[in-house]
DNA sequence: CATATTAACTAAACCGGTTTAGTCATCTGA
DNA sequence: TCAGATGACTAAACCGGTTTAGTTAATATG
């Protein structure tokens, strides 16, 4: 099965690259190639199984008919799962999917989105590490097509689809309350990342309007890539004194997984001694012991809506309608937090 | 910050396309461009934020220093996490990855092959379906490089990158036997898998090897799609009658998690009255209660291995080694088997 | 001093498509 | 009957790089 290019099937056909070319790109009728020759180029194709050559098609056509994905890490199951959706959405509109993964540094993440730019993809769907303003800006101004999705820019004017963190973290917490807890405390990470910023404002807007103070001594935020040795300390701590805690906000999967992992080790009973709530779940929270309540993310919709918007955006280029999505959570109430 | 092009170097500098196409190619030396007109080329070129058009370069060059990826399913946390470190050592390398998810789909798999040729992906690294025969016997004749990953087609002399998925089970059977377990079920998919098949094996050798003759109703083999459904009966089924199984091996991580979901929907205790163990593992399957005794993939080393033998064949193309590596697994004993 | 080398470039072809601006023969209408 | 329209194509430019086969002027060699 050799190679068959454009020129070949028009010399086998006596015909010209130009009527070979319009007839496979499906405009032999609007330029007025005969159905009989449309017939003889199709089959022709299809017999030595045509396919073109997609850098020559791209080059030519200033596009790729590719969107390129750039998240943390492409073995979070999270940010799996959205590419799963993602490549499904992106596979029915006709693109195909590049990625690559960032690992939350800002450096990387920059250069990955000038490589991607290199490689003529269409758009960009970016969890970024939100530490790019400059270059988010600069894309933004360029009216280049692109779609931020888990993380955004608070200040920047740009398409994104989001989870609604604050009501999601205010909802967890406000379950808690209901089950009685009182001293609620909250782990989080030292990121600087707006979602988690906006996952505490949550914990603490449902402290506050059940008129408990937030005492900042039970917050407790760890660094991204040392959380799990420093995971035992926190908890340790958290668990003593006057205001030991009976309830732990989590707000993110891996924190709450390293924590009951810390609690089980302190030998502390889960929810007897301490409820536990998780933002967003890894695949087998259900199955854990306790099973764990967790606040789940609209992965399905946050890739499939994020495919939409920007496959629209390329589409009408500088339309400049900015889209901004921000997606509720749902609360799956499982036995870590009593009941 | 307007895009700049060769030409516009070209221009701006008073030199020609191929001298700055030389330079920027480090080929300068050789092709003896003068020191100062390499560093002015350079200069203008850095400060003009130059980007080669990937498309052009690859149309031009016949590569793109990309490599696909195709997998049943990225959302699966075992391929998301091979992707991870494909990624990884294809960035090393210099390649970049772009990846398709084939859904178990043989007609799918064949479409993304050659999709992705036409993308001039230089080699492919595929997790197939094990359907498509044909397709994988013609990208061999043609010496195109590709790795097969996870599964291999065993009647063809390809290069893979497996894990020993008899010995596998055959260590994991034995564990259970050691345990103190006698009658031992295996719970797999009917899938037509190699992978599958040959953990079949691993299993029925170790209870030959025991002296235990393998009742062939101890092995049940549930559909890819429907084994949630299936479950909760199929292990219904091995736990009555006289030959009650005190054991089960599943063959794959949502097989052990959906199973003991179903042992404990059935108030089965786990390992008292049946133990369970895993080929694979979850993320959580530390947290589980009890926690999941699994047989770990090395999934860092199929990753970076497959990508070190493309990396290797797409340089010497037509070299023709073969490169065979079935890589063992690791056991993480948990309670789930007692002990 | 004539010739061979070499240093430092360049013009133009090429990769494999798409597209613009024709060409030529036939048909239509006044 | 002849200009103008139309049907059915084609030649050549173009996309933005890489590369081959020179070119020119300066330098080395015999």
């Amino acid at each position: 099965m050799k190679k068959i290019f454009l020129k070949d099937i028009a010399e086998a056909l006596n015909l010209s690259k130009t009527a070979v070319s319009m007839v496979l790109n499906n405009k032999g009728d609007e330029n007025k190639i005969s159905k009989a020759t449309q017939k003889r180029v199709w089959a022709y194709a299809r017999a030595h199984h045509y396919q073109p050559n997609q850098m020559a098609r791209g080059l030519s056509l200033g596009k790729s008919e590719t969107i390129g994905l750039i998240v943390p890490n492409i073995s979070d199951i999270f940010y799996a799962t959205i590419a799963h959706y993602v490549e499904r959405k992106a596979k029915a509109l006709g693109y195909n999917v590049v990625f690559s993964s960032s690992n939350e540094d800002p450096e990387t993440e920059k250069q990955l989105i000038y490589s991607m730019l290199n490689r003529q993809v269409d758009g960009l769907i970016i969890a970024s590490t939100q530490k790019n303003q400059e270059d988010i800006e600069e894309l933004n101004r360029s009216k280049y097509p692109f779609v931020l999705i888990d993380r955004h820019y608070p200040g920047l004017a740009t398409n994104y689809v989001i989870v609604d963190n604050l009501r999601g973290t205010e909802q967890m917490t406000r379950h808690l309350l209901k089950q009685g807890r009182q001293r609620i405390g909250l782990v989080s990470i030292e990121s600087g990342l707006e979602a988690m910023h906006q996952r505490q404002l949550g914990y603490e807007k449902a402290l506050r309007d059940a008129g408990l103070e937030d005492g900042a001594e039970t917050v407790k935020l760890l660094s991204p890539f040392g959380y799990e040795s420093e995971m035992k300390e926190a908890i340790r701590s958290m668990l003593h004194g006057p205001r030991a805690v009976d309830g732990l906000v989590f707000t993110t999967h891996y924190l709450a997984a390293s924590g009951l992992r810390a609690l089980k080790a302190l030998g502390v009973e889960v929810p007897g001694e301490v409820a536990l709530i998780s933002f967003d779940e890894l695949g087998a929270f259900d199955l854990v012991e306790p099973p764990i309540t967790a606040n789940q993310q609209p992965v399905e919709d946050i890739g499939r809506l994020a495919v939409e918007i920007l496959v629209h955006e390329i589409g009408c280029k500088g339309a400049g309608m900015d889209k901004q999505r921000v997606l509720p959570t749902q609360l799956l109430i499982r036995k870590s937090c009593g009941a």
